[in-house]
DNA sequence: TTTTGACCTTGAAACTAAAAAAGTCAAAAA
DNA sequence: TTTTTGACTTTTTTAGTTTCAAGGTCAAAA
């Protein structure tokens, strides 16, 4: 490894174990197998981590930044809230078929109580990009809404649930195929057109 | 025992089912609790039920024909679509509080497909009947709707899952608590509340 | 300061034995 | 003939054990 900074080598470790995530899902890879796709011990890992779910942790953050820039993106420079909550819903399509194969929910063994703060905290960001959407909303006389925060959590719950309340199978944790996936896209744009038109009235 | 039919005995084991179920749970319950519960050997239940799943369904079938005659007396002589939809969560809600105990869903043992068919037709018949509800608020000037199927399917599915989105555990297996649930129901009220508007512009 | 091989520790499969529950049946009772 | 049952077999669950791969540590080397 010749990089400069610690950091630079941080970087790189993610890069790695989001490769082998990816590929081969979170549970599916050791971190022997990082080490050995870097070219270097496995002993070198844990210099730059505490542990293997900091590691995880920290590629976990960092594409949820991601996701949330582009969100947030979406935000700025709202010509019509309508039209910026369908563009949420098609960044979260996307995001979510990038990154389904790293099979995000086998990672949280038993209260996991780091992951468990973060995905909260994700939660509320997500609510707080769609208050502000919508809250934008109010602003153009779009919609015409008294709790924005409180229509927002609503909302995201609603489009959220979908996941788990579409598809046929009944035991949720199941990861959805392809078909069952466009489904639910295909039903929280209708949930969305209708919450849109709730909120108008 | 001294019953005069059939009939009457396989009534009287789903009872003594049934009542074992909501206090202890199904999946902990054995059939020669049942017999026992009944002064009768195991021997004799398998005489009224080709096997234990049978009569777990047959509990099931039991159980969920109270809870859709109950929500179908809903759809007749309805006044107003609203109040109805309104009345129908009130309905469900009573009901998931009645059986919750008896964990429905640790009996779903490896891909039964009598199961699972039972619940894709319950499913079907719950959209039926907001179907009808829907139909009645279009014929009474209440709704705007094209489709009231492909409405009422939505609206379903979007309160259902509200179960699974609102709760902050990520293990979505887990049964709720009561402040959970009651969260839950609030959130299906509110949905169901934008919902209605979203029908009616 | 960073890297590493060698080493220790832990946790999750893979097996196993024992116990419990499901399911069967010929004979008895009604 | 229909219903019931005790005694039985089979299947499933559970608890305990072994084993091994993967997680994690550290003193020495680069």
């Amino acid at each position: 490894m010749h990089t400069e900074t610690k950091d630079e080598m941080q970087e790189k470790i993610l890069d790695a174990a989001l490769k082998r995530f990816t590929h081969y899902g979170a549970s599916k890879t050791t971190m022997n197998e990082i080490a050995d796709d870097l070219h270097c011990s496995k002993a070198s890992l844990y210099y730059y981590f505490p542990d293997k779910n900091a590691m995880h942790m920290a590629v976990l953050e960092r594409i949820a930044e991601a996701y949330f820039q582009e969100m947030e993106k979406e935000t700025q420079q709202v010509k019509s809230a309508s039209k910026a909550l369908n563009n949420i819903i098609e960044i979260r399509r996307i995001f979510v078929s990038k990154f389904c194969r790293l099979e995000i929910f086998k990672i949280l063994q038993d209260g996991n109580s780091f992951f468990y703060a973060g995905m909260i905290k994700a939660k509320k960001r997500e609510i707080e990009i769609h208050t502000e959407i919508i809250k934008a909303g109010i602003a153009s006389g779009e919609f015409k809404v008294k709790h924005p925060a409180k229509a927002a959590e609503l909302l995201v719950q609603s489009l959220m649930g979908l996941r788990f309340s579409v598809p046929d199978h009944f035991r949720n944790d199941a990861d959805l195929n392809e078909e069952q996936f466009a489904q639910v896209i295909e039903k929280q744009k209708q949930l969305l057109e209708i919450f849109i038109k709730g909120m108008k009235a």
